[in-house]
DNA sequence: GAGCCCATGTAATCAGTTACATGATTAC
DNA sequence: GTAATCATGTAACTGATTACATGGGCTC
């Protein structure tokens, strides 16, 4: 895509919480970061590789019971300072891209009702991800009433359900306008 | 990137509207839809050429007075088709990416004045966006007044005006809950 | 003559997904 | 035995941006 790569950061962000795998990290990210970043399996092995190559992380093979080997690695003092200068850094606003919008954009060239469906879809998939952003949040709530330091996470779920909610509006909005067209 | 090649549906959905050039082309996607799409001229060029060899736009060339030549194209009616056919398929999704929200996760290891500043330079950069948006809506309310049908660029507006002020009440929340803490 | 807009295109580069390959272990 | 999970990796592909090249005409 030419933007610039950034698959070492989410890496060095979640190591800098606890050893992992390669494989364990893909699953840390899906479970915690899933909704606003993602990377695959052929852009994080490469990644750790380099990473270490470059001193910001260490490894160890580490045997398990039941499992196979594994490969476990750990952010170095040079890591977490790339990390820091990162997290220093403006952030790189990244554009929207939204299919539904185009489609809509073009809404005139077919039927009312298939547009309607479309913002129902999408309507529908959002009441999803509400949803698990409401549980997300009791969770983290409670967590916060121990450990009142680190809100960040529950912030990044808060966006997560302003967002998701005000497109919900907005499918409403939408359909009361196309329904009287 | 591995998603579907879309860019041929913002230039046939374009020129459905008007004959235009491939300049003029990208000139009318800033204009019009870069809030939630964009195309470059890399893509558009080498496009346009195989829309034309598979029949979907048929092309002329237009010579200008006090500008270079350029070579117009015109959707046909099997480019109509082809359109159509897209606007009834399911809506592809695709993914948020917020580096912000990355950094936001890490926040712990850096100052809350760091993780403020992002998230106000973000608000400020909303509010801009969130403008434009209102300026938009106005002219285009004007318009509907003399043209109801047709509300699907109202609808795409007013997509981009929840979707920013969220945003912002977002950053708003966030400042309050980094504030004290 | 410098710099900008119009106009079209190609090449280089890279990001990122998907598919493929391999192999261990566990559970049914 | 076969499917599922754990674990690591590579290769192929392609989407998409950016840079580069070219050239006409206009404005200062």
């Amino acid at each position: 895509m030419a933007r610039s790569n950034k698959t070492k950061y989410p890496i060095l962000g979640i190591l800098s919480q606890e050893d992992l795998s390669g494989y364990e990290i893909k699953k840390r990210i899906e479970e915690r970061l899933s909704f606003y970043w993602n990377e695959s399996f052929g852009q994080i092995y490469p990644t750790l590789k380099e990473l270490r190559r470059e001193g910001l992380l260490g490894s160890e093979r580490v045997a398990q019971e039941g499992k196979p080997d594994k490969t476990v690695y750990k952010i170095t003092e040079k890591g977490m300072a790339i990390l820091r200068e990162w997290l220093e850094e403006p952030v790189e606003t990244e554009r929207l891209r939204s299919e539904l919008l185009l489609k809509l954009s073009f809404g005139n060239h077919t039927s009312t009702e298939t547009i309607k469906r479309h913002v129902d879809d999408f309507r529908e998939s959002l009441k999803k991800k509400l949803k698990l952003m409401e549980i997300f949040e009791r969770n983290l709530r409670e967590v916060l009433e121990d450990h009142p330091d680190h809100p960040y996470q529950l912030v990044t779920v808060l966006f997560g359900k302003k967002t998701y909610q005000a497109w919900i509006d907005w499918c409403e909005e939408a359909l009361a306008l196309l329904g009287n067209s």
